[in-house]
RNA sequence: GCACCUGUAGCUCAAUUGGAUAGAGUAUCGGAUUUCGGCUCCGAGGGUUAGGGGUUCGACUCCCUUCAGGUGCACCA
């Protein structure tokens, strides 16, 4: 397809040539948008060729766009504001880039490039239920690899379960001694809001127990050592490393409902996995893994038996690998899950990991660990890191018990969805099944979009109110642009007319040729977002593009057009807009309904 | 204490990676329409980009420094 930056660099290359005999180098030409006080849509920067024009910004400017206007098709106009040269491309291009687009269904969809990577998201822990921590963890991953499959990656989908370690044997043992027998049957829970009450619980007995042994005279650090319950459960992990019949029964029972859970609380969400990891199978390769390392020299043991990793070459500190009883830690456990992951999928050339900021230091020394190993794919390993998400009403907090449950929130957001949705008397004529789907698409995507549109880095404000608004840079807004799309195109349908771009058609809206910019502009936007692991660039630029149309749909009375050529054009253009908005959503793993 | 991240309009976020007069939405104020103090349109105000210094044609962006907030520095995961 034409690119017209590339084709301008290129045409810009000649008139250099011919204007001031010298070959300029094409990073030195950078085109941006124009904005829109000015004439025109690419704006060339002058400033740093003046040096090999021999003349001033301005002149320079002048001189190429003279040259530019003169001697090509492509460039119809052009205006010199400093040292900005504003270029105005001729409608036959534009034209012809709409027919292009509108011809590749596919449009903004790279081909295959052979490169293969995995993207590891969610990951929780089997002892508790999904937060609202884990949405934005489950909707940038899948975000992220949508968006590298966009660019021609092959992508794996993965996550590790967390499901061994003392924090699972803190559940069991709270509900081997306080449970009674409860089962998610028996009590009408999610299995994985029945496990986390006991993850409770066990907080609760062992803060008690703790205080109880404070006021018996021992200090705060030996009380949380001594307190009965903790020995419980570290006693619990030793037999289920020893392969206890009965622990691992429990464990089994217990995180099988956890798994209901999380599966019905995934399909709400609608994120999915290729493959799923547990802990439980890769740690004790991990173990293997750290015993070879110490067998060449590369760590060292401790005189209680421990096993470290000296970093201190690198910088940083040392690091537990092995605890003096041979058990492994989360470290180990990573390293295991990591060359397992490899032996796996040989040709994966990247593993990108979606895990909060708070695990930055952890991941910074996984990746040297796994390095010094000897495994050289370490350096391609890519912590995404994102921050936390605050509430209006205040900070989430797991130990107070002030956690945004997964379930509920988006159970919240449907709800809104419906009540605002009837209110504004949207859903007349819809089937109560529609209506059903179209309150989820709303609510999950206002969710989706609101905690995708934020740069990963920064930690965030949600507020769930301004999420579901049908005005400003929202989800809903963006499906409501579509909707509206959709219905004129079912109008046009009826009335028998076909979107096409015919020949005849010689000049365009400024407002269709602004659009028209913005979408050809879409394959290097999901690239940018690929190269940054930045759905917040897909979001931002959707946003953009559907204000964009809504002004030009206010300024365009579509169907009162007597020329039915222009008429066909316009539905056609629609229809791109349309497909680019859908095509952008789905990066973002937000639906787009037809009708709302 | 050390390390990393963040700081942009009252609020929530952008800014094409060093480019023009820093933009949207929301809130506020004004106007239009309207059988609601609701909805919808139009307009306005609102900024020393946390402060200071430096680099250059040009800095929200890069470097140094101070301040503020957050996170990490577990034989938890």
């Amino acid at each position: 397809m034409l690119n017209i930056t590339s084709e301008l660099t290129q045409l810009t290359i000649k008139a250099f040539q011919s204007l001031f005999n010298y070959e300029i180098s094409e990073d030195l030409l950078t085109f941006q948008p124009t904005r829109k006080e000015f004439e025109g849509s690419h704006t060339l920067v002058c400033f740093p060729l003046g040096k090999f024009s021999k003349l001033n910004p301005e002149q320079t400017g002048e001189k190429i766009g003279e040259y530019l206007k003169g001697n090509t098709e492509l460039v119809t106009d052009y205006n010199v504001v400093k040292g900005f040269l504003n270029l105005s491309i001729s409608d036959t291009t534009w034209i012809q880039i709409a027919r292009d687009i509108h011809k590749n269904p596919d449009f903004g969809n790279k081909a295959l490039t052979g490169r293969e990577v995995m993207v590891e998201y969610s990951s929780p822990n089997t002892n508790k239920p999904l937060h609202l921590g884990h949405l934005r963890n489950n909707f940038l991953g899948y975000s992220v690899a949508e968006i590298l499959k966009a660019n021609g990656n092959k992508v794996h989908k993965v996550q590790i379960i967390n499901d061994r370690g003392i924090h699972i044997c803190k559940s069991m043992v709270a509900w081997q001694k306080f449970g009674e027998g409860e089962t998610p049957e028996s009590t009408q829970m999610k299995g994985d809001k029945l496990v986390g009450k006991y993850y409770v619980i066990f907080d609760q007995k062992y803060k008690a127990q703790i205080s109880d042994l404070i006021e018996k005279g021992l200090p705060q650090e030996e009380a949380e050592k001594q307190a009965p319950i903790i020995i419980e459960a570290q006693e619990m992990l030793l037999k289920w490393e020893n392969n206890d019949p009965e622990v691992v029964k429990l464990w089994k029972t217990m995180n099988g409902w956890v798994y209901t859970g999380f599966d019905i609380t995934y399909k709400t969400m609608g994120v999915d996995f290729d493959k799923l990891y547990y802990e439980s199978q890769t740690y004790s390769l991990g173990k293997e893994e750290v015993l070879k390392g110490l067998e060449e020299g590369l760590l060292f043991k401790k005189e209680d038996g421990s096993v470290w990793i000296d970093l201190k070459e690198e910088g940083l500190d040392e690091k537990l690998l092995l605890r003096k009883d041979g058990t492994s830690v989360y470290m180990t456990q990573d390293i295991g899950t990591a060359i397992l992951r490899y032996r796996d999928f040989p040709k994966i050339s990247q593993q990108i990991y979606t895990v909060g900021n708070e695990q930055e230091y952890h991941f910074k020394v996984l990746f040297i660990i796994l390095a010094k190993l000897g495994y050289e794919w370490a350096q391609n390993c890519y912590h995404l890191s994102y921050g936390m998400v605050d509430l209006p009403s205040g900070k989430m907090k797991s130990r107070e018990g002030t956690v945004v449950d997964a379930d509920d929130l988006m159970q919240e957001m449907f709800d809104t969805a419906k009540h605002r949705t009837d209110e504004l008397g949207k859903i007349e004529g819809f089937s109560s099944e529609d209506a059903e789907k179209l309150y989820r698409d709303l609510g999950l995507g206002a969710l989706k979009y609101y905690l995708l549109r934020v740069d990963p880095v920064k930690r965030m404000m949600f507020n769930p109110e301004d999420s579901i608004d049908f005005q400003g840079n929202t989800g809903p807004f963006i499906q409501y642009v579509h909707a509206r799309i959709s219905a004129l195109l079912r109008k046009a349908k009826q009335l028998g007319v076909e979107p096409e771009i015919g020949d005849g058609i010689n000049s365009l809206e400024p407002s269709e040729r602004f659009v028209l910019n913005l979408i050809q502009d879409f394959p290097a936007k999901i690239e940018e977002a690929a190269n940054t692991y930045s759905p917040s660039i897909i979001a931002n630029y959707v946003y953009d593009m559907a204000k964009a149309y809504n002004r030009f749909y206010s300024e365009v009375s579509i169907f009162t057009e007597d020329d039915q050529q222009n008429l066909a054009f316009r539905i056609a253009f629609s229809q791109i807009v349309a497909r680019v908005i859908k095509s952008s959503m789905k990066l973002l793993g937000v639906e787009v309904p037809e009708k709302m």
